[in-house]
DNA sequence: AAGAGGCCCTGATAGC
DNA sequence: TGCTATCAGGGCCTCT
């Protein structure tokens, strides 16, 4: 479901409600996700305090106190909801017809605080939730990521010295979280639209120019996303049930077929598998 | 080594 | 209505 826009949204909301709240109970419904929820994971959360929900890249990072961090990955389909006891109030970041409304499959873990829980739902089970017991677990689990866009190393020279002599399309690297991270499926097509860059374009091929629009388009479709409460495909909503609006503003993702946005541009919009995963551009101004 | 492809899993939707 | 096929925002692993 989500990419790094989401998840800073879902962090952001969820920092407002449990940050300095300290962890009751756990229960693990479902410990069969991308990685085996491990044996002693409520032991280890319980009495536990959030000091901070931190983020990298599109992992959640529950700060805990005596240095140690849980690590949640929201895969494809994973979603965050807290149910406040008091009040019976459900903030969900998934919308579903009746909302508010709590899903009621797959809620596989539950964390409970004082005066509320929080709820992990995923129906597909490639999200996961990891305990690293201090900063050099922690270090070493995002060692094989690259810097994420807004990162002063995500530089004209570091595009150029990665893109020396790579045969692979540009698209490829965008997805690929050891040369950047954050970017997912669909932003990298936005982001390559932005730039008027054809995605099958190999990396050894791109100029200056063109990597130093990648450089700005990046952060620029990322921090836009941010600012519009990330995007609501498959109803996606921040921990207070608010929606994310940047949908509407896909020049290119889920448009195949229809015309290109840019002003005097008389292109349409074309899919192709990248691959497996799809891919949308304007055959006109990205060629 | 680099790059392509498969796989983990469920659910929504399209097409017959 | 009910079947089957395809696709979905990720990441890791294997094979060539």
């Amino acid at each position: 479901m989500p990419e790094l826009p989401e998840v800073e949204v879902v962090r952001k909301s969820l920092n407002q409600k449990i940050k300095n709240k300290e962890i009751k109970k756990v229960l693990v419904r479902n410990k069969n996700l991308r990685f085996k929820v491990p044996a002693d994971f409520k032991n280890f959360l319980k009495n536990k305090k959030v000091t901070n929900v931190s983020r990298f890249s599109k992992y959640l990072i529950l700060c805990l106190d005596k240095k140690s961090f849980c690590l949640i990955h929201l895969g494809m389909s994973g979603t965050i909801h807290l149910v406040n006891f008091k009040k019976k109030n459900i903030f969900t970041n998934t919308s579903f017809y009746n909302s508010p409304l709590l899903p009621k499959k797959h809620n596989h873990i539950e964390i409970f605080f004082k005066d509320l829980k929080l709820i992990y739902n995923d129906p597909r089970r490639f999200g996961f939730f990891q305990i690293l017991k201090n900063d050099d677990q922690l270090k070493k689990r995002f060692k094989h990521l690259g810097p994420e866009p807004f990162h002063s190393r995500f530089s004209l020279k570091y595009l150029n010295d990665f893109f020396k002599g790579k045969e692979k399309n540009i698209k490829s690297f965008l997805i690929d979280q050891s040369f950047v991270s954050g970017i997912g499926n669909i932003y990298a097509s936005e982001i390559l639209f932005l730039s008027k860059i054809y995605p099958l374009k190999k990396a050894k091929l791109l100029s200056d120019n063109d990597c130093k629009k990648i450089i700005l388009n990046s952060k620029k479709i990322l921090l836009n996303a941010i600012k519009r409460g990330g995007s609501s495909i498959k109803n996606f909503r921040d921990s207070n049930g608010i929606n994310g609006n940047f949908q509407k503003e896909f020049n290119v993702y889920q448009r195949e077929g229809e015309k290109c946005k840019k002003s005097s541009c008389t292109g349409m919009i074309k899919k192709v598998f990248i691959s497996n995963r799809s891919t949308f551009f304007c055959d006109i101004c990205q060629i």
